[in-house]
DNA sequence: TACTTATTTGCAGTTATTTGCAGGATTGTA
DNA sequence: TACAATCCTGCAAATAACTGCAAATAAGTA
């Protein structure tokens, strides 16, 4: 850590910061504060401003890059037990012998959970966490669409998956939902995921949407489609609450 | 077990903790309390925190991944000291721009895992487990072979998953192998699965069998192919022991 | 210049977080 | 069953964060 023995203008001290961040992927206040002649608050104040914008992130005792954490923080799969509300709720949707699509996502892995083992039911998906979930259960058909593989979602996609899901007419196709508004409709930040969805929308006969609440009323890049073509909604929240209105109103079951 | 003597913060911590689990699909407390330099009640404060936001799966003595299905995986992790140096040997034959067919089995994972993060080739498969380990690498593209999914193997099979192998010319072919016998040849004791070998087989330049030794000259009941339809075989063993004599002088490449 | 105002910084006191440790409870295994 | 490993709980020490405040500086203004 190279000592600064001129004072620092404060602009200049966290560019300082971000530079060293930067580099070293993390840093501890007590090092800045010997490093540069100032006082940890200095620091800390420092930090929580360089976090409040966004350049870093601030944690106890100092502070992490940008593309450090971003394995960490993106794939928040927070709010589990939100997550396992839903899945009883769209478990109890699957009757025996119905066919099922389902797309992937950590809140379709919960409902894999939560399938009762006395149902007897097939299962179409090109989420190989979701399949591999379902091979765990002992009355289930699994059908895999295949296609080249996604890695960041751990999905099929491309035209052949999307050409599969079409010749498909499924009784009933479960959705997890990245973000739901009453305007927008349902919008997703992958196109190929996007993609997908909309072929798994057309081939079900009736379609439903999983979503926990923080996601109500949100919206990411790409849109999949208008409110009006999902009839069910299934969220963690009780159907009378006041999130749900505008859905309701629309026509959406809630459940 | 990189130790790093620095100090860590929590969240840097628990980011590595991350890696770790997701690397190795399973880890121990006492491991990763040796590796980073903390208590072990430190480990499990973090792994419960991890656990309760839903990243990984605590369970008695570590954690285990919550992508991989390990609980009914982690038992069955019969000599894997054995697998492992397998899989160094066959991700050497594996070169950039390859198609590479491989099958499932857990052999073909401890592969998955020892392939160099810069190659840069095309997998196809029908294992649920191998594809999703695919996943985990930077440059590797994956195809997944869609289909019925054999619940017992997680894998696909039927005619669709045939057919779509048999349109396909793959540079190299990896099969991970339960029976072999310089006679009677490889062997399987499920249908479906011997069928889907075989069209493996047929559509690869090169066939790479992987079986650990114990493996060797034991048979089951439905066969697969002739010795001689496979041009590799790769053993932990040394490649002069005489288990392997009738397999070298039957025209092997023994490894 | 002289005055007001805003920003920055350090300090003291308080609160919160993190960590290791000691004990007793629990679990897995021979 | 007995044994060892692992766990949980509460506690204490160390560290870090927050709060309010005052001094120093900078900036704007008549």
């Amino acid at each position: 850590m190279p000592i600064t023995n001129a004072i620092m203008l404060k602009k200049e001290r966290q560019a300082f910061i971000l530079h060293k961040v930067n580099l070293h992927n993390r840093v501890l206040s007590s090092d800045l504060s010997a490093g540069i002649n100032v006082s940890e608050d200095t620091i800390r104040r420092d930090l929580q401003e360089l976090s409040d914008i966004g350049k870093l992130i601030k944690v106890h005792g100092g502070a992490l890059s940008r593309s450090f954490s971003s394995h960490f923080n993106s794939s928040k799969v927070y709010s589990i037990e939100n997550k396992k509300c839903i899945a009883q709720k769209a478990a109890a949707l699957i009757k025996d012998g119905m066919f099922v699509l389902t797309s992937g996502g950590t809140t379709i892995i919960e409902m894999a959970r939560a399938l009762p083992e006395t149902l007897r039911a097939t299962f179409i998906t090109g989420s190989l966490p979701a399949a591999l979930e379902y091979t765990h259960h002992p009355n289930i058909e699994i059908i895999f669409i295949g296609d080249k593989v996604l890695k960041s979602s751990q999905i099929t996609t491309g035209g052949e998956a999307i050409a599969k899901i079409k010749q498909i007419k499924a009784d009933i196709c479960f959705l997890g939902i990245n973000a739901l508004h009453a305007e927008l409709g349902l919008t997703d930040n992958d196109w190929e995921v996007v993609q997908l969805k909309k072929a798994m929308i057309e081939s079900a006969s009736r379609v439903v949407a999983l979503s926990i609440s923080e996601k109500i009323n949100t919206c990411h890049r790409i849109k999949i489609c208008d409110i009006e073509s999902i009839d069910t909604l299934i969220t963690e929240l009780d159907n009378k609450s006041a999130l749900l209105k505008p859905y309701k109103d629309a026509g959406l079951e809630i459940i």
